[in-house]
RNA sequence: GGAGGGGUCGCAUAGCGGACUAGUGCGAUUGUCUUGAAAACAAUUGUGGCAGCAAUGUCACCGUGGGUUCGAAUCCCACCCCCUCCGCCA
């Protein structure tokens, strides 16, 4: 949500920066509704504080006449702020300077970093995981359908070593641990805004007969973030490392990536989340692409950094830099991080503020990934692997998997 | 899933159609007194909308949404949440 104060003093400069964000309405039509609705309100206000002087005077016949008149003035006043609400609703955040205006092709590549590894004719992690025995698509098929997987054995292990080492780490800088419900009501989705545009038809809902159906989440984000709804945080910057599994449809994807685990309707992840005041939100913007890097650059993985141009960013973040690392079956880099910053439009929807001397002012929320358990195994599996189709385990992760190799299943 | 009890200003409670402009106690803040503190006394004490540069004014909010009434915290209807007991269950 956007502050209706902020677009009526500056209706152009909104108005540009929403189409920058792909939006096609007009700030003026709903600067008009706004008006209209002020009007209406302060009809409504001097009827109601006469209604209360007539009743006072127990003068039956003008009360009745009041009564009429003001049920009129509401019922107009309920259509005026639907048409306000859903205007309102329907601007995305607006990007923040810096951000590359255009659509997904507009990216800026911020850095580069690591060496990509020389492989022969690799092969991709779908035939590494069949050959070590730690990946299975074709029985996932069998009971779940298409775009789910089984990691087994290693992977398996693999996925709480990734996990340990995120939370051991980021414990360090001052998030708390967190397993949140990946089930969440119909009005928190709405208020966290990635339902909106493009965002409907990415999330599961759970049980469709009932009116009041509960969605699962496709980051943990979108259960950690509505916790503090309605809440007056203290003690800022307050963060969190989430771990859970994330739900995604995948709607608009058919035949793409439709070999392996790259791109599935479940996976599991370890999330980042900050509250912050205004003021540090850069700071924490920048912290938390520091750690992503950090995550990975331990791993061995060579990767890049890229900023998403406005087009692409997701409806309610103003600022989102990617991570993507090397994958070398398909020559290129892929994404596994994202960093958000959806300023204050998430803590507006939601309703989450902090003191700020005698005034309420509504914090920054800031997401970011830590690992995407499933792609980045799918990184270590291809960059790490051998010419036998044995892998090796980066350093950082053999304390937690107890082993420092995946041999064949053949060999063993 | 069944049966009971309950949701009121930070907390605890009162109120059950018009003086509720929501009372009282606790807490908090400020002031008086005090060398300082405690105690005592006094005052203040929420959120949001609208108008205004502001002081301020005004409206709304007693779990949520509807309804009845000249007038609703109070009456009616639906829903949600919490607690206790029973059942089921990893």
């Amino acid at each position: 949500m956007l502050d209706i104060k902020f677009i009526r003093d500056n209706p152009e400069l909104v108005q540009k920066k929403v189409e920058q964000k792909g939006y096609k309405g007009s700030i003026a039509q709903l600067i008009k509704v706004d008006g209209k609705r002020r009007d209406l309100i302060e009809k409504i206000d001097k009827l109601r504080s006469k209604r209360k002087e007539v009743a006072d005077k127990r003068d039956l016949s003008e009360g009745k006449k009041i009564k009429e008149d003001l049920k009129q003035k509401e019922i107009q006043l309920e259509e005026v702020n639907l048409e306000y609400g859903k205007s309102l609703n329907e601007l995305p955040n607006l990007p923040l300077d810096g951000v590359p205006v255009g659509d997904e092709s507009q990216f800026e590549i911020i850095k580069t970093v690591g060496k990509i590894p020389k492989i022969d004719l690799p092969k991709d992690h779908l035939e590494l995981g069949e050959i070590l025995d730690v990946i299975d698509v074709e029985r996932a098929a069998k009971v779940s359908g298409s775009r789910f997987g089984y990691l087994k054995n290693e992977a398996a292990i693999l996925e709480f070593a990734l996990v340990e080492y995120a939370l051991a780490t980021l414990t360090k800088e001052g998030f708390s641990p967190i397993i949140p419900p990946v089930l969440i009501k119909e009005n928190i989705t709405q208020q966290l805004g990635y339902w909106q545009g493009k965002g409907q038809g990415e999330y599961y809902r759970a049980d469709d007969e009932d009116e009041s159906g509960l969605y699962l989440i496709g980051t943990s984000e979108h259960s950690i973030v509505p916790m503090h709804k309605d809440e007056i945080l203290e003690n800022l910057p307050k963060r969190y490392v989430g771990f859970s599994s994330a739900f995604r449809r995948e709607a608009g994807s058919y035949g793409k990536d439709t070999r392996g685990i790259l791109r599935v309707h479940q996976f599991d992840k370890v999330e980042m989340i900050a509250f912050v005041k205004p003021e540090d939100d850069e700071k924490e913007r920048k912290k938390m692409l520091e750690l992503s890097e950090k995550l990975v650059a331990s791993l061995g993985l060579p990767y890049q950094v890229k900023k998403l141009a406005s087009g692409d960013i997701s409806f309610p973040a103003a600022e989102t830099i990617d991570i993507e690392i090397w994958i070398p079956s398909q020559n290129t880099y892929r994404e596994t991080h994202s960093i958000s910053t959806t300023t204050d439009f998430q803590a507006r929807r939601l309703n989450i503020k902090f003191n700020l001397g005698v005034k309420k002012e509504f914090v920054h929320i800031l997401n970011g990934t830590a690992f995407a358990i499933g792609r980045t195994i799918i990184a270590i599996l291809e960059n790490y692997q051998k010419k036998d189709g044995s892998v090796e385990i980066p350093k950082v992760l053999q304390k937690y998997t107890g082993f420092a190799k995946i041999k064949p299943k053949s060999t063993r």
